[in-house]
This record gives C-alpha cells, sequence and structure tokens, in this order.
DNA sequence: AATGAATGAGCTTTCATTCAT
DNA sequence: CATGAATGAAAGCTCATTCAT
C-alpha cells in the first residue's frame, strides 16, 4: 500500500472556504476568510492581527472597526463552523428519522464527513481552538456542539434499542464516530485523489460495520 | 445515555506524564514537563518561555543552559512522544508477528490506544504541535510517524490478502483506525471513568469491526 | 475635628457646568460639556475623543464638524473659565473702585472663590489644563490669566501704599491668596456641607488677615 | 508691581531631584527620575514609556525588569513624595511639641513650603497624579496623606482650645493652608529670585496671621 | 548551572484624524 | 450634520533570546 508523505502541515487543503450565505459582505467578510486560513495554519496564538490585515489588504487598525477584538474573530468562525456541523447534522437525523437506525447513521457520519471535506479549515479551526476562546465567546458553540453530540447518541440509543446496534459501552461509540470525521479535515485535500463522496460513503461504511452485531 | 459535558480544554487530563527513562535528571527534566504541560493545554505558540521558567521555578535565561530554543523544548517532546509510540506499536507488530491479521490488527490499535490514555498531554503535543516545528527538528519525528503508518498499512494489507479483512479502499482504513486513537488523548481522564484497558479493547473491537467483511 | 475621607479623584463635584449664556447651542454644546466632565476627571491627555463621542452620543467623527480638534475642544473651555473668572473679577473690582483696598480685596477673593465653587471642574480645567494646549491656542487665556493677577497685584498695591497693607514681599503674596480659590474646586461639593457664602466669606477673611499688618 | 510673565508649564523647575537616600541604585534609579520630570512636566497619562526609556537611554522593554508597569513608576514616585513629606512634617511638629500652638504651626507651614521647594517636581506628581493610580497602588500614600492632613487639624485644634487662634470654621483652615504649600511647587524655581526660606519665611507668617485673631 | 539586565521585534489594541457618502 | 470605514502612529506590554557575571 503506498502511504503518501505525511503533512506536518494543520491542514492539507488551501481554500479558506465558508458556507454559502454566511460570509459578511466588505471587508468584515474578508477579514473572516484571512482569519480562517491564518487560524487553520498557525492556531489562534499563532496568528497575529497584523497578519490577519495583511492578508486582506488593510491596516491593521481597520480590523477593530469590524470586530471588537481577535477573540471575537475567532468566535464568529467558530460559531459559523458550529453552526454548519448542527444544521447538517440535524438535516440528515431529520431526513432519516423514520428510516433504521442503521439509515440513519449512515446519514448521520455521512454528512458528519462531509462537513469536514467541505469545510477543513473551518472544521479544524472549529474543533481545535474552542480552548483558546474566552468562556462568554464560546457559550453559544458550546451549546451547538452538544447538540451534535446529542444527535449521534440519539441513533445510537435507538440502534441498541431495536436490536440493529450491540455496543456494550455506547459512549464510547459517541466518541470514536464522533472522532472519525475530525481527522478528515486534517488530510483531505486534492492530493489525496478521493472524493468527497467516496470518504463519506467508506466511512459512514465503517461506523456502521463498528456498531453492528458480530456475525 | 447520558452525554458528560463537552470540555473546551484540549486535554482533559492534568499529569504530566512522560515514559520511564526517557526524563533527563534535574532541571532539564522539569523543564520538559513544564514544556509538556504548558504545550498541551495552550499549544505552542501559545505557551511562553517564561511561563514554562515560573513553573519549573528558574530565570528565564536559565533555560538556555539546557535547550537552545523553545523550539527545542518542543522538538524533544515530539521525538520522545513518537519513540514511545513507535516502540509501543512495534512491539505490538512483533509479538503478534506470527498470529493472524486480526490479532496483529487488535494488538497494534489496542497498544495505540494505550499510548494515547498513558500519556494523553504528549500525544496531543506530538499530535498537534508537529506543524509549529522547524522542518529540520520535525524530520526524525516525521520519519517515526511514517514507520508507525507503515505498522498499520502492513497489517490492513496482510488481512486483506489472506481474506480475513475486506477493505475495498485501505488507505482510508488507515486514516480511520489511526485516528482513532488520536482523538482519546484528548478526553480520557478520570472524569470519564473508564479504564485504560476498557478503552483500548473497546476501540480494538471497533477496529476490527471496521476492517472484517460484512456478512 | 474631623477630617473627611481625602478623594484621590482631581475633582470631587460631578456636574459638568458651564456659565450661563456661553454653552453652544445643539451638539456643539453638549461636545463642550462632555469634554468638560472628562478633562475634568482625566485630563487632556488622558481622555479621548471617542469617550466624548460617546458620551455625546455621537460618533466621533462627528465631532470634526463642530471642532477642528481635540485641542480645540479644550481651548475653548480654557478660554470661557477665563473670560468668566475675568469678568467676575473685573466686576468686583469695578463695584469696588472707591471702597477700601480691604473692601476691595474682600471682593476679589469672593468672586475668585466663588468661581471655583460654581464652576469647579471647568475650574479644575483652566488651571490645570493650559500645559496642554498649543501655544497659539493658549495665547488668549494667557493674556486674560495676566489680566486676572494684575487685579489682584493693582488692590495689593493699594492697600499697601495707603497703609492699609504691610506685606514685605507683595509677589508672595498674589501667588498665596491667588492659590488659595484654586484649590477650592478641587475639594468643593455638597459632600463637605459648606455653602458657597461661607466659603467666600471665610476665605476673604483668610486673606485679610494674610495682608493686614500684626497688631 | 512687576509680576513675571504667567507660565503655562505645570512646573517651572526643572531638576528631576528626589530626597537623599531613596533613589534606587542604576538604572531602576534613573527610570525613576525620568518618570518624575515627564510625569510631572506632562502628566501620567502624557507621558509614554517609550519618552522615559528614551530619557533614560534604555530599551522600552528593559523598563519592564525594574517595574511591572508605567503605573508602577508613578506609584514609587507618589510613595516617595507623601513619606517625605510626611517625615518632615512630623519631625517640624515633634521638634515643636512643647511650644505655643503658633509656634507649632509655623514650624509646620515651613515644612511644608521647604517640601514643595525643595521637590517641587516630585510634589507636583505627588499632588496631582494620585488620580491616575489604581486603587490598590495609591492605597498607602492615601494613608500617608490623611497623617500629614492630621497633624496640621491638631495643631489648629490646640491652638485653638488654648486661645491663640480663633477659626470659626477650622476645616476650612486645613484646605486653606494645606493648599497654600501645594501652589509653591508650581511656580518655584530660579526665575522668581526668592530663596527657599524667604518663601518659608513668609508663607508661615501668612498662615499664622489667617488663624491669628482680629485685633 | 543560574541569574538579572538588556534588547529588537512583535504583540493586541487605541489614538486622533480623514474622507467619501 | 452625521456616519462607517479607513489610516499611520503610537500606546502599554510581552516575546524569545543574549550576555556578562
Amino acid at each position: 500500500m503506498d502511504l503518501p508523505a505525511w503533512e506536518p502541515r494543520r491542514v492539507v487543503a488551501m481554500a479558506a472556504v465558508l458556507p454559502d450565505g454566511v460570509t459578511p459582505p466588505g471587508t468584515r467578510g474578508r477579514i473572516l476568510q484571512a482569519g480562517l486560513e491564518l487560524f487553520a495554519e498557525s492556531g489562534f496564538a499563532g496568528a497575529s492581527i497584523r497578519q490577519i490585515a495583511r492578508m486582506v489588504g488593510i491596516n491593521s487598525a481597520t480590523l477593530y472597526a469590524h470586530y471588537p477584538s481577535k477573540g471575537h474573530v475567532l468566535a464568529e468562525l467558530v460559531r459559523i463552523g458550529h453552526e454548519e456541523m448542527r444544521a447538517r447534522l440535524a438535516e440528515a437525523a431529520d431526513g432519516t428519522r423514520n428510516d433504521s437506525a442503521a439509515r440513519q447513521l449512515t446519514a448521520l457520519v455521512r454528512a458528519h464527513v462531509l462537513v469536514h471535506t467541505d469545510y477543513p479549515l473551518l472544521a479544524v479551526v472549529t474543533n481545535s481552538e474552542l480552548h483558546a476562546l474566552d468562556p462568554e465567546l464560546a457559550a453559544p458553540s458550546l451549546q451547538l456542539r452538544d447538540e451534535c453530540r446529542r444527535l449521534l447518541a440519539d441513533v445510537l440509543e435507538r440502534g441498541i434499542k431495536n436490536g440493529e446496534f450491540s455496543l456494550p459501552d455506547p459512549l464510547l461509540a459517541v466518541t470514536a464516530i464522533g472522532g472519525l470525521g475530525v481527522q478528515v479535515a486534517h488530510w483531505f485535500g486534492p492530493a489525496l485523489d478521493r472524493r468527497r463522496e467516496q470518504v463519506a460513503d467508506q466511512y459512514a461504511k465503517f461506523a456502521l460495520r463498528m456498531v453492528s452485531p458480530d456475525r
């Protein structure tokens, strides 16, 4: 098996893409995108307000006409990331409300993976930089994050109850399946030569196998 | 299912433990431990040489009598982390050289998980701060990391060849199984009320299910 | 004797009162009052244009539609303060032109004290922030200030000449008596439980005793 | 009477003199002197850490090896100023403990004036910049200040009780006499051509006249 | 091995001010 | 008359690192 060289970078993908409709117009939006790129690459502490401003092409003081602090830029990114995640997971769960737990889990994992392939930089920032936020700035995102975990926990619970799944310790399954997608954001990119659906489908199958009773 | 509250911290565990026999004696070792704790908590960029020195109880200039730069402290931690990882994985692979691929995979995943439960801070630093290292400081660790992935890839390849495993896209299995353990370092701690072996066993079962042919 | 607790604040009084008829109408006047309050409390350098604007309820850029610079706001306040002072002292001196030097000095000191009790914030700004003005902005006020000192010097001179006063070094009396009122602006306020006339009368008596020949 | 031109500067004197034995050795002391000069001239808010550093001839970062913040430099100056004041006043009061109240008041006012002629910059900073200090940094000085006022209040009380003084409202005498010296710091300097004792003697006589019964 | 003093570069943030709208 | 966006300069302070002792 050919293993591609390990990338010491935090994210392999390059494009600082934000979900449709959430990028504010004008300078404010360009600040957000520059923050996304730099926070993803270097972390919150490793990226400076001047770097962001330089990337946007403005004076660093101008940034403060749009965001009250560096932390607020991160907070908005983290919030957007969590909202996209929650929206996609909720839609996946909702669209399969009446299906088998297996189908619903598949939908959830696919959605989870796809949000990481579609917005890898955002996902990395969302997952890895929460610790840098002041508690009051982090609070809204923390709640969204709990809702996401709840969606996964619920489908597992349902599958266990109706016998589709076999899980002696469901909480560990939540952490394991939840962790699957997270890693995707780090390595997914054009170099790996897999389409997004390929990864999503494969990872959904992994998840399904993880929870299914041994034969 | 009761989901414990999500922790915005990077690591839930507290003790800055290093593998036996690798901590240098005296001040040099205490610097390493302080660096471990602070880099794990705040990241390389977010932790300062003065914080490290304060935690050790020395003047920040004294640090330079032991390490030529802040980066070298991180480099040593990252190297130790990778060496422990490689040693444990190699031992697991070696001890099951003549067993089935399933048994060998089980041993590998168990070892992988256990190195994350035993040294969570070290694992977080090892996995998340490589990007902050100068290339020449990172190089030795990058090679160790490739060896670790090779071990996992090899057992998967063997299982596929002899029919134990069924994997249309083995590379994705490497990323998925490899990612399983990584996440453990973030949440494993006394609060979650699972013993290290419980997690290791369960995760090994997950991995095995992931690669096993559907019924 | 009960000494009230010393106030580390620059002015004890709170109301940003300006003399009748000098406050410009509309926003311009509200800027002046906000400047008065903030310059009195924090000094010219310690108060920012944005604080003033916030207190007025306008954008900081709007301020420049009314005053060409921060310094001009201070200059107008300082000018108003000096003009009020000159007007009151001149009126006091004029109204007692034909009285004894003692009566005239009494009138002057009373007026001097009262202008400090009536406009304590203005007095503090007028006395303490002149140094922050550009020379050309300060010039008109400097002249008014000299006229005020002249009035005091003249009455002392007259009293010495006609034997009412006994002062080996009249210049020191000018500084001492002039300084009496200045301090009043800092501590006069409702907390000290003295009416304005009480203070004025008492200070005038002090001044008179200072200049009168020992028995 | 020739009135010298009014000086818009905060202090006429130039030499940044500190009392004997209180200037710390080396850079720390030179920082203190530069702070004294600049805070006296421009106020705390109007003087910058970089100006201080430039005057000392050091990098602005070096300042933080000696003082933890700009406020701490001011706090030390203010404390020194208050301690010198308290020491001189206490010595004056103590040395005349068994004399008449008149003699004791004379000694106090003389001491008060002399501390302002001897350390005019320090006196201005001490008196005018307390408001810029954080409460916890100001607290020690506030207590010293109260002790000073107490010394003056006590002698006035004694003089009133034994009939030497006649003061219907002694509190106003405290403010007036206390204010006498304060102003001296602003204008005392070589230009005014008065020796320190001349001013002290004259002001002491003024104070004595202020409190003595009219003939 | 350890220190205090020092530094140049850089940090986040605020400053007074300008300008097109 | 008022604004939001923008700016260069500067604010207080911290950074990793050096060096003489």
